[in-house]
DNA sequence: CACGGCCTTCTAAAGAAATAGAAGATTTGG
DNA sequence: CCAAATCTTCTATTTCTTTAGAAGGCCGTG
């Protein structure tokens, strides 16, 4: 046995479905070129090579436009992000959301108004409960 | 060129670092036993390779007692937790705490006490600022 | 002292992820 | 209508991750 393919996205997958949650469909040329403008300058077949497994996994479906193909995200970016995290969570804290909490706590550059934006959702998350 | 080694520590490796960091130093036949523990059943010279390259990684340090060797972790787990969520923070989220404190909150099985802990610790934030 | 039991190092293999070239199809400008 | 541009499919390579066997050293016990 080696290793299983991962049920999560992996790091260049991420980025695209990113760039196809932004905006889609979009045909391979201008997926390339988001990539590109984030950093990641991939010859064009790479990118085709990409998207066609990551249509394969199920994460995104693909529609003929005359020649070409059209890209689209078939996973929600809510239910992808959610598990992503969600799968951390139990890898590296055992599910405790507080623990994440904490940690996100110490991490530097939380900014002031974060701060008041999380008590606001927190004050939310509360009112619902009653 | 082709996958660049990953900068953060794989899933085999943060179970590893887990139980290291719950107990340490300890010989490979305790961490083969923990693994098995937890269900992931290897051979014992699979233990070792893994180990070994986390040693060449510098997760791991390693120190002779006797013929065996005995294993500790070298990266704190408090780091690497900040590390591994921020990471995940900027790659799914852009860097907004907000957002992944939102995607928390959506989470099944968020339990009630979980949530007054959350904001025990919001206030402690805020009142820590002022 | 030889053999079984441990422990290690070396070597290897399979599969995933990332990257890209060669080659063939199709569309389009001159 | 033909060549250039544009797309795609196929095939291939490299590196990482995970897994494990082969083989050799050491130590205790009958």
């Amino acid at each position: 046995m080696a290793r299983a393919a991962s049920t999560q996205p992996t790091d260049l997958e991420l980025l695209i479905l990113k760039i196809l949650w932004g905006e889609s469909p979009l045909p391979v040329r201008e997926v390339r070129q988001r990539l590109a403008e984030t950093g990641r300058e991939l010859a064009h077949t790479t990118v085709i090579t990409t998207l066609n497994v990551m249509v394969e996994k199920g994460q995104l479906t693909r529609k003929r436009d005359q020649n070409a193909f059209l890209f689209s995200p078939k996973i929600a970016k809510e239910a992808t992000s959610q598990k992503m995290l969600g799968d951390l969570v139990d890898r590296l804290f055992d599910g405790s959301a507080a623990a994440v909490m904490a940690s996100l706590f110490q991490r530097k550059g939380l900014k002031p108004d974060e701060i008041r934006e999380l008590r606001r959702l927190l004050n939310d998350k509360i009112k619902e409960k009653e």
